[in-house]
DNA sequence: AATAAATACTAGTAAAATAGTAGTATATTG
DNA sequence: CAATATACTACTATTTTACTAGTATTTATT
């Protein structure tokens, strides 16, 4: 039950779109170096996110990325939800169709318990939730 | 993010178990009719609950198995953990090693949270809540 | 003692998901 | 027009998942 990397590099990646306060677009590039993640994958994990309207895109020559919603209307439930395709942890969740046990399961009823908590816990965290949590941090070099 | 099937059969099994009431051990032969899960497979998935110690064998002819604990003590989480080794959402909340970033890292502490809200919520469906739940349906028939 | 019925153990395998890489096309700036 | 960026498409190695198969071992029953 792990994480994909995709969505711990686009939650990354959101963050540091958080942390630009300039008016242009943050390059794939830029984030890359400061992230340590490969720009050509950046550039696969970027199109989600635009699809799911939390970024926009800016082409050519000084380019790159901006958030799409103000920081306290992004939450890294709807980054998740952008990259998984929602973080049900059955697929009976999402289609019930794929299980006609679902109407008399009792498991059926604790799992989506336990996916409604994992997103009640995501939606928490929005971008400036995450922001207070680095500027109130020990180091002021730290790392996202 | 989804649940392995050994999760979730093993889930089913162990209600099967606690469904139970009779002294002689429950053979997976039955749980594999009920359930509609492989012989083989099951016998595959009861390995880890013994070895967590949640249940106990018998074996020879007439053998099969037992809960180890009474069902008031035994939850959901138990189970999953037994199968997946823990329910973290990313490696590095198990093993602090696999990434220098921990100390200073603002993601880890929501995988963190995540990981333990469904903690919390698996912990609550003990086996006993589970057959509150069925005896409380509808459907005096229903499946598991 | 022999047989049948069950678990225990070991190994293998097809399919799907994951975590990428590579290359070309397109748009925009200067 | 050249340089710089995103956009799109396709491919691929590795890992994980979801099994299956076969043999060994233990125990109750006859």
């Amino acid at each position: 039950m792990k994480l994909s990397t995709k969505s711990r590099y686009a939650s990354r990646l959101m963050i540091r779109l958080a942390m630009d306060s300039s008016l242009d677009p943050l390059q794939l590039n830029e984030i890359s170096r400061k992230e340590n993640i490969s720009e050509k994958y950046l550039s696969q994990i970027v199109i989600p996110l635009r699809k799911a309207g939390l970024i926009e895109s800016v082409r050519g020559a000084r380019g790159g990325y901006k958030l799409s919603r103000s920081i306290k209307e992004i939450s890294l439930l709807d980054v998740v939800n952008a990259m998984e395709g929602g973080v049900e942890i059955v697929h009976c969740l999402k289609d019930d169709k794929l299980c006609d046990r679902t109407s008399s399961c009792t498991t059926y009823r604790v799992w989506d318990d336990v996916t409604k908590a994992m997103e009640m816990t995501l939606a928490r965290y929005t971008l400036d939730v995450l922001l207070d949590m680095i500027s109130s941090s020990d180091d002021p070099m730290s790392e996202i």
